[in-house]
DNA sequence: TATATTTGCGTAGTCAACTACATAAAAAGA
DNA sequence: TCTTTTTATGTAGTTGACTACGCAAATATA
């Protein structure tokens, strides 16, 4: 990020544009990544991936909540696994309205390959961030913001401005 | 952000998906702000803004380049902010390919109340963050990440294995 | 000067995430 | 048991980024 960056310039005003640029390059890169390989999977599979190999079948709602995303998100992309061959899906026989999705044998075959990629993928990002221990610096980010979050803030400083 | 996260147990294999979330989360808090003080404007056009005002017009491929993004997505913001009147567009009189964007008299107008919510979003980050130096550590990001980006990082570290 | 290359902008198409709403089944309560 | 509430899933609609491609104007080159 050259010389001639504004965002740069904006301090804490661009902070949250700055980790919104960081994060979106790299799912842009990791599909440049899978495409080059010749690889049919997209960039944010992996944790399904490894979410069912390492927990076994989830519903839908126990998939959102495992990786705290929204559940329609959940639905958008293992639907995308499904037609793609990755995932089976059947109805809870307990509660019809449960869907239980797992792991196809197609997923089964080719979790070796794929976990080759996301080894390698892992030891990059490790390599470059080990010496900032960037995973602590990203769990404090989600302490502070997952707890009381942007907005929450800003609202508190226009109030302490007003009083 | 509890106890049964799982992706903060995939280590650095989620760093990116955990960078994705919270940047998400802040521009979705962002959305919810505006609505709630009942601003008619979005998260990301600050940046717009607060460009024009400082430098004055740019064209559509400068702003691109000011703020590091790909000319359609500034098209496609700039052109949410012309027809909610704060823009104002026109052709450059010395090269009729280029479009020069600069602020109306709207956002001048406006631009003063906007601020004071920019100052207190700023200064709720700032207040959350800087005990941390997040401004640094993701300059670093930058640095390791815009030079050397994670498609090539994992490349490098799947040839590694291989020789 | 005529042709080739580069540059600036715009459109189309893809994918990701969210909220809001709808529907149906299960669970709780009267 | 009947009604109300909660839960699980799905759909629709919004926004935000990107790449790929096309076109026209400007610039460089032969």
């Amino acid at each position: 990020m050259g010389n001639n960056d504004f965002v740069k310039e904006l301090g804490y005003l661009g902070f949250t544009m700055r980790l919104k640029r960081i994060s979106d390059a790299m799912m842009h890169e990791g599909r440049r990544l899978y495409s080059e390989l010749d690889v049919d999977i997209e960039p944010n599979w992996y944790v399904i991936f490894k979410l069912l190999k390492s927990r076994g079948a989830q519903s839908v709602t126990e998939i959102a909540e495992s990786i705290k995303m929204a559940h329609p998100s959940v639905i958008h992309i293992t639907n995308k696994m499904m037609d793609a061959g990755y995932l089976i899906s059947e109805k809870d026989p307990t509660d019809s309205r449960k869907r239980v999705l797992d792991l196809s044998t197609r997923s089964i075959k080719m979790l070796p390959e794929y976990e080759k990629i996301w080894n390698a993928g892992e030891k990059g990002v490790e390599e470059a961030l080990k010496e900032i221990d960037a995973l602590t610096f990203i769990s404090i980010l989600e302490e502070k913001f997952f707890n009381k979050g942007f907005k929450e803030r800003t609202l508190e400083q226009l109030n302490n401005k007003k009083s």
